[in-house]
DNA sequence: TGTTAATCGAGACGGTACGTCTTGTCTTTCG
DNA sequence: CGAAAGACAAGACGTACCGTCTCGATTAACA
C-alpha cells in the first residue's frame, strides 16, 4: 500500500523541463514526449503525474504563483489597481505569459481542463482584484455594485491581449485600463 | 497558364465538413485530415485553398459574419451597445462561438495568424463598437477619451468567458457589462 | 543470513496465476507483470524466485512432469511407441501443449534457456523412449543403431505440429508415426 | 482509386533493415520500431505493408526462398535426399535460419499467422520432398505409403533443432537422417 | 482539334506525438 | 530478511495528423 515514493527530483526535472521548453520554443514546442526527453526521465514518470500537458503546465503556473508577491494596499484604489495591474502585466510579457498562453490553449481544448484552470488559478487572481474592491467600497471609493463585471474589467482585456496581441500588455495600457475600471467602479450605473 | 478551374462544390464541401465537426466535436475533433475526409475532398484540395485549418475556421466564420445584421443606431447609448452585446453574445452560445474557441486556439499557436484573425475578424467588430461610441460621443453621452480602452471592456470579458466559461455569455451578462461599461465611458478619468 | 524463509503459498499462488493465465490466454497473454498481478503478488517476489516468464512456465511444466506415468514396458516394442505416442500427443492437446508452445516461444529468444529446457524436460522424455528401444533392441526387435536419430524422429514431428498445427496431434497420427519410426528402427540402412 | 503508387525503394529498404537487424542481433532485436528506424522508413510506410513484424520476416524469408536451387532429381532416393538435406541444413546454420526461428517465435504467438506459413512456406518445402519420394515410389524404391509422415520425419527434426540446439544442424546429422528416413521409407508398415 | 495546364480523387511518404504496455531494477514500509 | 506496493528508465506498441509528394483521370481555355 506504500510502495516506493515519488521521486521529487523527478518532480522537478519535469517541470523544469517543461519550463524550459515553453521558454524556448512556446506553446507549440511542448510535448509529453519532449518533456519526457528534456528532462531525462520516462514517459510513464511524466504521465503519472499528470494526465496531459495542461495539468504539466497548470503545475509549473502555480509554482510561479506561489512566489507571487502579496495584494497591494496603499490606501487608494488607483494605486492598488495600478500596481497590481502593472506588475500582472509585466509578468505577462515574461514566462507567466506563454504560460498561460499554453494553459488558454488547453482549455479550449477540454472544457473540464477549463474548469480547474478557473478553480485554481483564476480565481485567486480573481481575490485580489475583490479585496481591492471590497476595501475601496469600504473607504467610499467604490460606487458600482457589481464586483464580479468590475473584475471582468480588469481581466478580461489581458487574456483578450494574450490571444491576439500580447505586445499590448505594457505599462502604459495597465494604466489606462486602471483608469477606464475606475471611471466604472466609482459610478453606480 | 489557365488549366482547369477549381470546383466550387468542393470549396462547399469543405466549409460544410468544417462546420459539422466543430459542431458535432468541438475544436479538438478539427483536423485537416478529418474535414477533407468528411468532405469527400483529397486533402492536396483543401491545403490549396487554406495553409491550415485555423485559416479554414476563419472562412467558415467570415461566411457567418456577412449574414449579420448591421451596427444598431437608436440614438441612445445604452440601448446600442446592449443590443450588440445581445446579439453578440447570443451567437458565442451557438455555432460561432465554437468557431471563435477555435479561431483563439489556433492564434495562441501562431502569432501569424492572431494577426490575420486580428485584421479580419476582430477590427470589423471593433469598428461597430466605435461607431455606437462615435455616435454618442457626437450627442455628449461620452465623456472618456480612449475609446480603444472602452471597445477593450467590452470584447475583453467577452473572449475571457470563451476561454474559461462560455456558459457565462448570457442576455443577464450582457446587460451588466454594458451598464459597467457605460459606467466607465459617460465619466472621464 | 536466513531472514524470513519464503512463503510457500507465495510459490503456489505464482504458478497458479502462470498456469491460469497461459490456460485463458496463451502465451500472448503471459507476462511477469500478469502473473504478479493475477497472484496478488509483488513482482519482486517473482523475480526474486525466477529470473524470467520462461523460468516460471518451466517450473510449472514440471510440476505437472512430476506426476506423469511411467515408461510403458508391455514387451513390444510397437505397443510401447504408441501408447506412449497417444498419452504425450494426448497431452499436447491440453494444457501442457500450451506450456511447451511457451518453452518453445522462450526458447527461441534465448539459447541459454533453450539449453536449459533441453537438459530439464527434453531429455527425459528422450530417455524414456530411449529405454523402450534398448529393451526391444535387447529383444532383437531394433537393427537400426542409432537411437539418437530415432529419438528425434519421434520428437521432431510434434515439436514440428506444436509449431505449426497443433491439431495434428490425434491418436490416429500417434498411429501413424510409431509405424514410421517402427518401420525404421527395424532396418539397418 | 489509384493514388501514389507505393515506392518499390521503400519495400527494399524494409526487408533490407529487417534482414540486417536479425542477422545481427537476432529475433530478440527485431522490432517494428527499429525496421522502421534503421531502414529510414516511417512507421506507417511499414504498418501499410505488414501487419506485424511477423509478416516482415515471413516476407524476407520468401525474396530468399524465390532463389533456391530446383528440387535434386538424381535418380537415386538417397542421393536426392542427402542433397536436399544438406542444402536445406546448411542454410538453417545461417540467415535463413535465425528467420526460420523468427518465424517460429511469431507462429507460436498468433495460430493465425502459424496457419500463413504453413500455407506460404512450410508446403512449399514439403512439395520438394514429396517430389523426391514420388518419383522413388515410381521406381520402386518406396514402399511406406504415407508420404505426409515421412516428410514429417525429415522436417520434424529440423523444426526441433531449430527450437533447441540449432548446433545440431551439420551434414553428418543430414546424412543420419536421411538414412533414418530411408530405412523407413523403403519399409511398409 | 489538339495541346497545355491546373484541377480532381486517392493514397504513399517521412515525421512527430500520442497514451499504453512490459521489462527488470530499485526503494520504501511493514511484519 | 521477505513481502506488498509501487516508482523508475527504457523502449516497443499501434494510431493519428501533419504537410508534401506522386499518380491517373478530368476539364477547361488556348493554339
Amino acid at each position: 500500500m506504500t510502495g516506493r515514493p515519488r521521486d521529487p527530483a523527478v518532480d522537478d526535472a519535469i517541470r523544469q523541463a517543461a519550463l524550459d521548453l515553453i521558454t524556448e520554443q512556446g506553446y507549440r514546442g511542448v510535448s509529453m514526449e519532449g518533456i519526457a526527453a528534456r528532462s531525462g526521465v520516462s514517459k510513464q514518470a511524466v504521465y503519472r503525474r499528470y494526465p496531459g500537458k495542461g495539468e504539466v503546465i497548470l503545475d509549473v503556473l502555480a509554482a510561479y504563483a506561489r512566489t507571487r508577491l502579496p495584494t497591494p494596499d496603499t490606501g487608494d484604489l488607483r494605486e492598488d489597481l495600478l500596481a497590481l495591474l502593472e506588475e500582472t502585466f509585466a509578468a505577462q510579457r515574461g514566462v507567466p505569459g506563454a504560460l498561460n498562453q499554453a494553459l488558454a490553449a488547453e482549455a479550449l481544448q477540454a472544457p473540464a481542463f477549463a474548469e480547474r484552470v478557473s478553480s485554481e488559478l483564476i480565481n485567486a487572481r480573481r481575490d485580489a482584484v475583490r479585496q481591492i474592491l471590497t476595501r475601496a467600497r469600504d473607504r467610499g471609493q467604490v460606487a458600482h455594485p457589481d464586483d464580479e463585471v468590475l473584475i471582468d474589467l480588469v481581466f478580461g482585456p489581458m487574456w483578450y491581449a494574450l490571444l491576439f496581441d500580447a505586445g499590448k500588455l505594457t505599462d502604459a495600457y495597465a494604466a489606462a485600463l486602471t483608469d477606464a475600471v475606475i471611471a466604472a467602479a466609482t459610478r453606480a450605473p
